[in-house]
DNA sequence: CTTACTTTGTGAATGATTTCACAAAGTACC
DNA sequence: GGTACTTTGTGAAATCATTCACAAAGTAAG
């Protein structure tokens, strides 16, 4: 096949809706333990090792990197900090992300403050909520909390990239009905139901409900194993 | 004139861990849309609608149904709270599923008195932290919280279901480690660190990073969208 | 430069999940 | 009871994802 004497292959210019989305998943698992190998001075790593600190096989790891192009060194590995670079400027992580978070509440507040998500390149840039008040006390942060009827002023010519809502039920429709009419393309949802958006809106959803009920499933499932009598 | 799907006939005794977890995953979805078709005092349901408001394909919600038994009734569709009743029974939210947090920090005082759960049929027993006094005022909960020395001796005899994880990285294999050996089979992990324990013992991961990284990457950073003004 | 060894990148094979499509089984109504 | 619909449950087909297996391409060392 195409035969590539140059190892800095760049980018292919593949469709980027092509990729499976759990390919994507998984570059971002990739990201974050190669973060952790650059953090403990590991130079080179092999898809063998990758996959097995990950639970996965490493000829999936090998045809997820090469989704977009060779970034590996026959009889080597990979580069550590090469490949994570790589990674991130596939995922986008290497550049700003712009976030907004719309519903300072319980789970809101603890969003908000979490520096995972900085740590990945996510700036939060404020906060909505009815009740900004009660908000600000609850969110020990430094990200101002707007309320929630200056929305569209307030994020007017900010470049959000991502709304997060974590807002009550009833309203997450009317909430993402206004962050989509102000052009934002990107939801990441906390509230379990689902939204309708244009088709040019990409919509996430995390459900934490959900695992916990399929993981009651799988309780005890087997026979009885006794009432641990120790 | 309410005539009920009487049939015994299928009920196939099959085994728990042929069910592909996709379909439990959906079941859940399932449990919690007929609760608010049921709240709205909607008494029929065909698999046409239930897909299409959960964005599915209707041959793939009676598919799903169909590995538990026969639940429907031809030209009618599915009775919404005898449906609803045999979801719960299947995912075995009909009955109290116990559980306990470990880590009482931002993130695990947002899910200890998250109402969602309980509404599920979830217990949230207790919380665990090194601080529990600080813990306790971060969590505006009812919820005891104990110091995390007492972890044994609390747990002991309480039939813990499942243990929810939001503790510091470095310390989740350690946390996870006395769990197990306290008997506990369930865990469902926050901590964005794959965790090593027994087969016997489900692990289930919620990753909030990996789904907002995720998103980044169909973020449309391309020369399209001029809504950027820099 | 050459030889022995390692690991990548990738077609082909396998496995899993989703969708199609339709007979069978029920409803609704006269 | 009978006829016209509707919708289920389910094999078969299509689609999607993972794993295998190996030639090609590199490394390492003398
Ligand atoms: N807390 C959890 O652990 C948890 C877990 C899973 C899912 N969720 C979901 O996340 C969402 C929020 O949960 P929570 O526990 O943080 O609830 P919460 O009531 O503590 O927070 C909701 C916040 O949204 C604000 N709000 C209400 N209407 C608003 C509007 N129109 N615009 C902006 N803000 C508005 C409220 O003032 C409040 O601060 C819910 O949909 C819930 O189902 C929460
Ligand atoms: N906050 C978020 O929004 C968020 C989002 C994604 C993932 N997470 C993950 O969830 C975990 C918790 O995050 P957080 O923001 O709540 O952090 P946090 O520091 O606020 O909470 C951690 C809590 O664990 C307690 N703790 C520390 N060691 C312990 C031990 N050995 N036993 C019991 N408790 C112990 C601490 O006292 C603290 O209360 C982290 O692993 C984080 O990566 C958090």
């Amino acid at each position: 096949m195409a035969k590539r004497p140059a190892k800095q292959t760049p980018q292919q210019p593949i469709d980027p809706d092509r990729i499976p989305r759990a390919v994507i998943k998984r570059l971002s698992l990739y990201s974050r333990i190669l973060q952790s190998f650059e953090f403990q001075g590991i130079e080179k790593i092999s898809s063998a090792e990758l996959a097995r600190r990950l639970g996965l096989n490493s000829a999936q790891v090998r045809k997820d990197l090469a989704c977009f192009g060779q970034f590996g060194v026959p009889g080597f590995g990979y580069h550590v900090n090469d490949l994570r670079r790589q990674v991130r400027s596939i995922l986008k992580t290497d550049r700003e992300m712009r976030v907004i978070l719309v519903g300072v509440g319980n789970l809101g507040s603890a969003l908000m403050s979490y520096r995972g998500f900085l740590k990945q390149g996510f700036t939060m840039l404020f906060g909505f909520d009815v009740n900004p008040r009660a908000a600000g006390d609850r969110a020990r942060s430094k990200v101002p909390i707007y309320d929630i009827r200056d929305l569209e002023s307030k994020i007017s010519g900010q470049g959000v990239d991502i709304a997060v809502l974590a807002v009550p039920t009833d309203v997450v429709q009317e909430v993402a009905n206004r962050i989509v009419k102000c052009g934002v393309n990107a939801i990441l949802n906390f509230v379990p139901m689902r939204i309708e958006v244009p088709a040019r809106v990409q919509v996430r959803y995390v459900d934490l409900s959900l695992e916990l009920e399929s993981l009651a499933y799988y309780v005890q499932g087997r026979e009885k194993e006794g009432e641990k009598s120790d």
